[in-house]
RNA sequence: GUGGGUGUAGCUCAGUUGGCAGAGCACCGGGUUGUGGCCCCGGUUGUCGAGGGUUCAAUCCCCUUCACUCACCCCA
């Protein structure tokens, strides 16, 4: 049997109206915020990516799904979406009419990532950029949003982490810094340590392993070390969070996995999805846009991972949807009628379904009942003879007689209005 | 990429120190020749994940492989 891809999954009906759901709440809240729907390709140039995430990050470096297309070009499956909407916003310059622009956008990204629990290597994302726009309020608006969306979701066992990266401006002279430290206790790190040390110094003070910790204990921290402006900044999204009512917590080791992030930078975890605590992440990206060959303009974002929420959202109150109406037949004659019916009843908005197959009514009853029918329309031989169709209501057994004589009309009515 | 756990019916899982493959649920049929849920009776579940090896005999032991899963790593 052809099985579907390692890391992939299928969607089945019955999750997919929890789906739809986490859609429609983003959605309608998001829009309420002023954001607009944007939807992007899945396939970009590699060298997007390369440039955007950062060379020697994991991503760009050993998870990306990268191939040559018939014609040699090299293209990737994209890893995330925030870079295509800033290459649509620089490319349909959409900066031009007003450079505050807000996205928002849900779709598959793809990392070739060993699976487990809440990870995937085609996984989802909900994803809202403010291109364009330097305040702080910004910040804070945006993890506002974040929190208000997953408390629609009554998703419990989240915490917000917060934290800056600095700027071009403050962030060379504490990398030196970090360097000199790190060199000093070297010999107490771990090999992977070791390598980080040197491609990304910061990840070496989010390491698990205990030596580690222990060894960076005192080790300088970004925030000790901010310019003028970068400080003001956090500040101010500080005071805002706690004047919009939201808890957080100062996290020095959030360090974010992509290159191209300055400035703040928050997560919301959760206990909830074992090794894999981030439902949500993101931060600024001040330089991104100019880096791509655009406007210097400044921006903020957010990823959610679907996924993830969706394990973790309480979909208790999720059934199956019930119909309207199920015809059952007994002979040919009755069956074309009431294929003719329940198509011109369907159409009309009205959920109908018949058996297509010669079962026994006791069969077709049993169908309809699994199917959480709440009407039954009768129409056997006798019926056919009388031209009046029997209707059951299967919730109270009460059965009335309906005349062939505007049945689909009346059948309409009656269904429309109870 | 590394390590651990698990693969038996549609689902959840038993099982045999190697000897014809099981239960519950679901499904189908009957009790009710044209009326669902509850009840009773009966029936079908299957490459025992795949390939190879050992053996008179393998679902069981050995090797390989694939998938799922958890953790590392990394991230959403």
């Amino acid at each position: 049997m052809i099985q579907l891809i390692r890391g992939f999954k299928d969607v089945l009906p019955g999750e997919v109206e929890l789906w739809q759901m986490i859609e429609k709440t983003a959605a309608s809240l998001f829009e309420d915020f002023g954001f607009r729907e944007i939807r992007v390709p899945i396939l970009e140039h590699t060298e997007l990516f390369a440039r955007s995430i950062g060379k020697d990050t994991d991503i760009v470096e050993k998870e990306m799904y990268t191939f040559e297309d018939s014609k040699s070009d090299l293209v990737t499956l994209r890893p995330e979406a925030t870079a295509s909407i800033v290459r649509a916003y620089i490319q349909h310059r959409l900066y031009a009419v007003d450079p505050v622009q807000k996205f928002y956008t849900i779709g598959p990204m793809f990392r070739r990532e060993r699976p487990q629990k809440g990870r995937y290597r085609q996984f989802y994302q909900i994803n809202a950029e403010v291109l364009g726009a330097e305040s702080p309020l910004v910040d804070a608006q945006l993890i506002f949003m974040l929190v208000e969306f997953l408390r629609r979701l009554r998703v419990s066992d989240t915490s917000v982490h917060l934290n800056t990266l600095g700027c071009p401006k403050c962030r060379p002279a504490f990398q030196k810094e970090l360097h000199r430290f790190l060199s000093k206790i070297k010999t107490q790190l771990c090999a992977d340590c070791e390598r980080r040390k040197v491609k990304n110094p910061l990840r070496v003070l989010d390491c698990k392993v205990l030596a580690c910790r222990e060894a960076v204990a005192d080790a300088p921290a970004m925030i000790d070390h901010l310019c003028e402006e970068c400080k003001g900044h956090f500040e101010t999204v500080q005071k805002s969070l706690k004047k919009l009512d939201i808890q957080f917590e100062i996290d020095k080791r959030l360090v974010r996995g992509l290159d191209y992030y300055t400035r703040t930078t928050f997560e919301i975890q959760t206990g909830l999805l074992g090794a894999q605590s981030a439902v949500a992440g993101g931060g600024r990206y001040d330089r991104l846009i100019e880096e791509l060959g655009g406007p210097v303009q400044p921006a903020i974002g957010f990823a959610i991972g679907f996924d993830r929420l969706a394990e973790i959202v309480s979909a208790n109150n999720i059934s199956a949807p019930e119909i309207d109406l199920f015809i059952a037949t007994l002979g040919e004659q009755a069956k074309t009628a009431a294929f003719e019916w329940s198509c011109s009843i369907a159409v009309s908005g009205i959920k109908t379904e018949m058996d297509f197959s010669d079962k026994g009514l006791k069969g077709q009853m049993k169908k309809a009942d699994r199917l959480g029918a709440r009407y039954v329309l009768i129409l056997g031989d006798k019926e056919i003879g009388e031209e009046t169709a029997v209707l059951r209501n299967m919730t109270t057994k009460e059965q009335t007689p309906v005349p062939f004589e505007g049945i689909v009309e009346n059948l309409k009515i009656k269904l429309k209005n109870s």
